[in-house]
RNA sequence: GCGGGCGUGGCGGAACUGGUAGACGCAAGGGACUUAAAAUCCCUCGGCCGGAAGGCCAUCCGGGUUCGAGUCCCGGCGCCCGCACCA
């Protein structure tokens, strides 16, 4: 006579307990110095209206992290926020008519109560939104701060100009020559614009990257790269029939002898010079300028050169004169914008020179090669060897000639040792209207004069017009008008707005404190939680958000806000979440919805039954509809079953494929769970049952096992090993189902095994382990229950099975107790028959023996 | 072009510093229960030979180091990612 097992109802209980934490302020941190801290935190969403499975899974995996640290007696802030400013706003203001501030407002509600559905253990009373003026009044105070530090800086520059957002890019915004939002083809202007110098933090920035153990190598490495350190010379060259001379960047001083051209970059101030008296040059430059910067158009962008009428001494021949061109290839962004060419051993400086019939004279030889018969052909020689043709550098290697090549520019006066960085300073300006406002006013007499700090914050008008194209702050009626500070004449407000990689560069610090209204952030609440002790987000950020972010950090510190340099000790980057694509036979995305089984293994449209192409899993996304909404599914299957599945299977740090039979069997086994606790294979011992005196051959084992599982669930939550973890609690529940019978040591290691399990998925599913917690009769609720300890005692194993090889193949396997001597070990592994019979009752030449693993008999 | 990563059953993935390859799960097949289906439960499941015991092969391919290699080294092939006219 079997009882029902009441169904788990998912609805209620998770809202029961969401209620219930709610009620206990459980999540809500508040600073105590006499705990240990623990700062987790995933990368605040963009408010776009509704959750997607990525933040699903991002969300999942810092709750996991916070929940666990938690139950080990961590003093846990675990706060939420939005990245409220940007353009997706301004274009549903565009497409909708709906203000920007009202529908950010509104998506925000919408996907604060979608992230409560996810049972989060997120301290709600933190929360901030970077769009409302509590929040970017600070972000305000800090730009004067940096003006006033002599980090931000206006001036005149090339920018990256997208024609579809009329917008300033900055260079990390620009992929394949292209706006990494709109794909549009990006233009060249010039624009007043404010920087950020990040570059007086490059050396910082770098070396900083050294202490950071816990990020992952490969976002070390793109930030490395990014920043793009290179040590070389500056040589300056004299210039005919002028005073100033030519400033050149060089990683191969060494070649110096070999070159034949200088090459300066279209906006150089070289060329623009003579472009002025020069109408070819000037439209050569301005053919340059419209040259796109796309991959493509690079590969295939012939080298192009302007020779103008100067020339350039060479510094170590006296009387030797090099052409200068402008030259399309040259980047005015990098170096000095001027390079001088050796075409043997630079690719570019050889094209160049046989397009315009330039000297090619090798100075470096390959160390195996005849000096005097060897020649450059078609492809440039750039590794090391032995300098020839090069006077006194002549049979040096290429460091040493480098060396003595910088030591000489030096001592003539025309050059000096020069390390230059690919980083550039970080253009902030952004002609768009819903982001934080600059807090400059301009001045016709005064210039650009800073908002006194009184004034701040700058509000940005919500009451603006989307009906002509560009900044709607530009054509605002009252906005702008404002009287000079300083000299109170009739002013206008600076326009532009920040770049929203501004507002996301310190919100992690005012979670600290995020309701100080007086201060950027309270420096004790900043001093104990900071810095972040766990990050969590997409590798997209890999370079931007979190460059920015390690720059803003030293910088505040400069400003003295805040006492350390790096804002986040450990960094996570997850996978991204995937799914199948279906296209019908017109080349139509198709939702997976909109899709069934076919037939014969394919895909058809499930309601023509039109055949389907299936193509290979991919990042799920909106245009190739290969998106599951996560609503939907925790609707028909709960919270826990959905963060369950985010972390069985697949390692956070890879791609997650969703499908339907895996949400399904994540389903099956919650389902399991709950009739493994509400209707278990035998008697369960009361909660404060003794241990019994014996416990059993089957009490013993499964009392081992539990607290194996315990060492293994905390070491594979400690090393982000999650979908370990499930496996090993997998393993621990399905022993604990075949666990039968009710005699007392069963009953008693029942219970152990029950309590141990719904502490164990505490954190992973924690609507569900509270409900069984409480049905095992706790009175105290999980989340305020410790993580389980375990004995090390019972983790040491009582026997090993060690492996017995013959010539390292596998031949059968003993039982030994752990501390078996090796001469006995052996004598039981030559005492196998499978052995005998291979020995063929010659002695083992040699027998291996590794204690707990192997023995390996060599014959 | 430069830099980095990865390659294990039909699939996702385990295998800590070289030591019993394939944990855990998905899919598949067989069976039980059911009028039937779903759910649930039991069994099989890398390949080949064999009735079985067992044997041989097997971690992208080819070499090497080692008593022993998925793991280390050298050389290929393939896929993925980042940067890119950076002087």
């Amino acid at each position: 006579m079997s009882q029902e097992p009441s169904r788990y109802n998912i609805k209620e209980t998770e809202a029961k307990w969401q209620r219930i934490w709610d009620e206990r302020r459980s999540f809500e941190a508040r600073e105590d110095s006499a705990r240990e801290k623990y700062y987790v935190m995933e990368m605040f969403p963009y408010p776009s209206g509704r959750i997607h499975m990525g933040h699903v899974r991002n969300y999942t995996l810092g709750d996991v992290v916070a929940r666990y640290k938690r139950a080990r007696g961590f003093n846990v802030l675990h706060p939420m926020g939005w990245d409220s400013f940007g353009l997706p706003a301004e274009n549903a203001a565009i497409e909708n008519k709906v203000p920007p501030a009202k529908w950010t407002r509104e998506n925000i509600a919408a996907m604060r109560d979608q992230l409560k559905s996810m049972g989060l253990s997120i301290d709600w009373t933190r929360e901030l939104s970077t769009c409302e003026p509590e929040y970017y009044k600070h972000g305000q105070a800090i730009f004067l701060d940096f003006l006033e530090q002599d980090l931000a800086y206006r001036r005149e520059s090339w920018v990256n100009w997208d024609p579809v957002e009329n917008s300033v890019l900055a260079n990390e915004q620009v992929i394949d020559g292209r706006g990494w939002r709109t794909g549009a083809i990006v233009e060249k202007r010039l624009l007043s614009q404010w920087f950020l110098k990040i570059t007086e933090y490059s050396d910082a920035l770098l070396e900083g990257l050294g202490a950071l153990e816990r990020w992952p190598d490969k976002v070390r490495l793109m930030q490395r790269n990014w920043i793009g350190r290179s040590e070389g010379a500056r040589v300056f060259f004299s210039l005919s029939g002028r005073e100033d001379r030519l400033e050149v960047f060089t990683t191969r001083p060494d070649t110096l002898f070999g070159a034949s051209f200088c090459a300066v970059a279209a906006n150089h101030p070289l060329a623009q010079e003579l472009a002025a008296t020069d109408p070819k040059l000037a439209g050569f430059i301005a053919e340059c300028n419209r040259m796109s910067t796309s991959e493509e158009a690079i590969e295939t962008a012939e080298k192009q050169g302007y020779r103008t009428t100067v020339t350039a001494a060479h510094p170590f021949v006296a009387g030797r004169e090099l052409p200068v061109y402008v030259a399309n290839f040259v980047l005015m962004e990098y170096g000095t914008g001027a390079i001088f060419g050796c075409p043997a051993h630079d690719q570019r400086d050889l094209d160049f020179a046989r397009k315009y019939d330039l000297d090619v004279t090798p100075v470096v030889a390959p160390r195996d090669a005849d000096p005097a018969a060897f020649a450059v052909g078609d492809t440039a020689f750039v590794e090391d060897g032995v300098l020839i043709n090069s006077d006194f550098l002549d049979g040096l290697g290429v460091a040493d000639a480098k060396r003595k090549a910088i030591d000489t520019l030096a001592a003539q006066g025309d050059g000096a040792l020069s390390i230059t960085y690919r980083l550039r300073d970080w253009g902030i300006s952004r002609q768009r209207y819903w982001g934080c406002p600059i807090p400059v006013i301009h001045c016709p007499d005064c210039g650009a004069v800073p908002v006194p700090r009184a004034d701040l914050p700058v509000h940005l008008p919500e009451d603006v017009s989307f009906d002509k194209p560009g900044n709607p702050l530009a054509h605002h009626p009252t906005w702008k008008h404002v009287p000079c500070p300083d000299c109170g004449a009739a002013a206008e407000r600076e326009t532009d707005t920040c770049d929203t990689f501004f507002d996301s560069s310190w919100y992690f610090m005012r979670y600290c404190s995020p309701n100080a209204a007086d201060t950027v952030f309270e420096r004790d609440a900043a001093d104990y939680w900071m810095p972040v002790d766990q990050y969590i987000g997409g590798v997209e950020h890999a370079v931007l958000h979190l460059l920015y972010s390690r720059f803003f950090t030293r910088a505040l510190k400069r400003c003295g806000h805040i006492g350390v340099d790096e804002p986040f000790d450990g960094l996570f980057t997850q996978g991204m979440v995937c799914h199948e694509t279906y296209r019908d036979p017109d080349g139509n995305w198709l939702f997976p919805d909109q899709v069934r089984d076919g037939a014969d293994g394919g895909a058809v449209d499930a309601a023509t039954g039109a055949p389907v192409r299936r193509g290979r899993a991919e990042k799920m996304s909106k245009s190739k509809k290969n998106v599951v909404d996560p609503e939907a599914i925790i609707e028909s299957y709960g919270a826990d079953t959905a963060r369950l599945y985010m972390l069985s299977d697949s390692p956070p740090d890879r791609d997650l494929e969703w499908t339907v039979s895996g949400i399904d069997a994540t389903w099956r086994y919650v389902n399991r769970l709950w009739r493994l606790f509400v209707t278990p294979p035998g008697a369960v011992a009361p909660r404060d049952a003794a241990q019994p005196a014996d416990l059993g051959g089957a009490a013993s084992s499964a009392l081992r096992d539990i607290h194996r599982t315990i060492a293994d669930v905390s070491s594979d939550l400690d090393r982000f090993h999650f979908n370990k973890a499930v496996a090993r609690i997998r393993e621990l529940t399905n022993g604990l189902g075949d666990l039968k019978g009710d005699a007392d040591d069963i009953a008693w290691v029942r219970r152990v095994g029950l309590d141990t399990a719904a502490r164990l998925i505490g954190p992973i599913m924690p609507h569900l382990a509270e409900e069984l917690w409480q049905h095992l009769g706790h009175e105290t609720p999980l989340v305020d229950t410790p993580w389980p300890e375990f004995d090390p005692a019972l983790i040491a194993e009582e026997t090993v099975t060690m492996a017995v090889q013959v010539n390292g193949k596998l031949r059968g396997t003993v039982e030994l107790a752990p501390d078996t001597p090796s001469e006995a070990a052996e004598q039981a592994a030559l005492a196998l028959e499978a052995v005998q019979n291979l020995l063929d009752g010659k002695p083992p030449r040699k027998v291996i023996v590794v204690p707990k693993k192997v023995i390996n008999v060599v014959a």
